[in-house]
DNA sequence: GTGATTTCAGAACAATCGTTCCGTAACTTG
DNA sequence: CAAGTTACGGAACGATTGTTCTGAAATCAC
């Protein structure tokens, strides 16, 4: 028996994947250099549809972002662990930092960090997007610092260190976007992880 | 005696105060959201005028990308002296960025991070500029590492000492775009001060 | 089959966009 | 003064922009 369905015409797209072409055409283009008329044609959705679901150009783009987030973000974060020492966690975080800033050789760098922060500049609702997805990302990686350890009355705190360890990916991303490759940026990311186990109050560089 | 004048009717406006004026508004709304009408009423410049300067609105994004590197960027990189220990110049160095990065409330964030890595997706020309902004920038770090005796051999060679700290002082300016204040950024700061001098081959901590 | 519902193609709209152009204004030179 | 030069105000241009609308298409329920 077939499977019930909604009264009315089927859709004649993927819903995912029209989101990943609208992720795809902002992180190259921006947000206002991302047209309706291409957003459409890229995301072979009707335009009345776009209006439809999202609202308009504003819906669009941070249902976008919070594609973004969890197909991309969510895999990076994820390489935090728990999963092995803090060392090896940092170090997997970062290569996947890395990865993600990197894939696309056309348009390098992150949807949040290049488009939505440019957005950010005078439209509030996307400055308090661009603040959730900064501040879950440091409370992720805080996590994680505090899971191996980290005492909350350490010279530097968790909260700090791990303050410092996304803006040092947010740093990786944007250098990214000048088209600076992997492999150039590799030694600033082993870099960051001495850095950052330096200040882990134990002192121990591989402390799980 | 007068002093000679060129030939022709003087200019109304001031070239300085107008690529100013560009460099706010470029930094708000970013390059495509900034319409040339509002540029040339902001900049109080003439349209026919800024085409005559400026060859078109790429043009002058890039003398405003220039103005604001000399104006803004160049008193931070003169934070780092050398006028006293490393560490203290490090920390002045970070001081300036959280100034710089704070001190639009309106529009916080840095012009080269924000509008300049946004435009720098598809358009080529802004790409090789944001390029060579950041290595200006990171040499800039590693000849104040280098004068403190970072030995080029060291496990963290000053060119990836100072591309991390680069990393951050990026890192920080999208934090700041995202509405954070300077004193919420100040112990990120700090961690990332102590963070990278205990990368310093001779590792001590105030190293001069 | 009809009616209801959802989706679609395409047109239309007012406003905006970056660029060009031209007559007038404001100066210097001879 | 006239001629030459540079700057200006404002209009014009073709193209683009985000949004709305409508009749047709494609489905389900009765």
């Amino acid at each position: 028996m077939a499977e019930a369905r909604a009264r009315g015409r089927p859709r004649g797209f993927d819903e995912g994947r029209a989101l990943d072409a609208a992720v795809r055409l902002f992180r190259a283009e921006g947000y206002d250099g991302a047209p309706v008329d291409r957003l459409c044609r890229e995301m072979r959705v009707p335009r009345a549809t776009l209006y439809d679901l999202f609202g308009g150009k504003e819906g669009l783009f941070l249902a976008a972002v919070a594609r973004y987030a969890d197909t991309r973000i969510a895999p990076v974060l994820a390489a935090l662990g728990p999963s092995g020492t803090l060392r090896d966690d940092l170090a997997a975080f970062y290569d996947a930092v890395l990865a993600l800033a990197t894939a696309d050789r056309e348009a390098p760098g992150c949807l949040v960090s290049c488009a939505l922060a440019d957005a950010a500049g005078s439209n509030t609702g996307f400055r308090a997007e661009l603040a959730a997805r900064y501040a879950a990302m440091e409370r992720r990686i805080a996590a994680r610092l505090m899971a191996a350890g980290w005492d909350v009355q350490a010279a530097t705190q968790p909260k700090a260190a791990a303050a410092l360890a996304a803006s040092i990916a947010r740093g990786l991303m944007l250098a990214a976007r000048s088209g600076t490759e992997a492999a150039q940026l590799r030694p600033t990311a082993e870099a960051a992880v001495g850095a950052l186990l330096a200040l882990h109050p134990e002192g121990s560089p591989g402390h799980g």
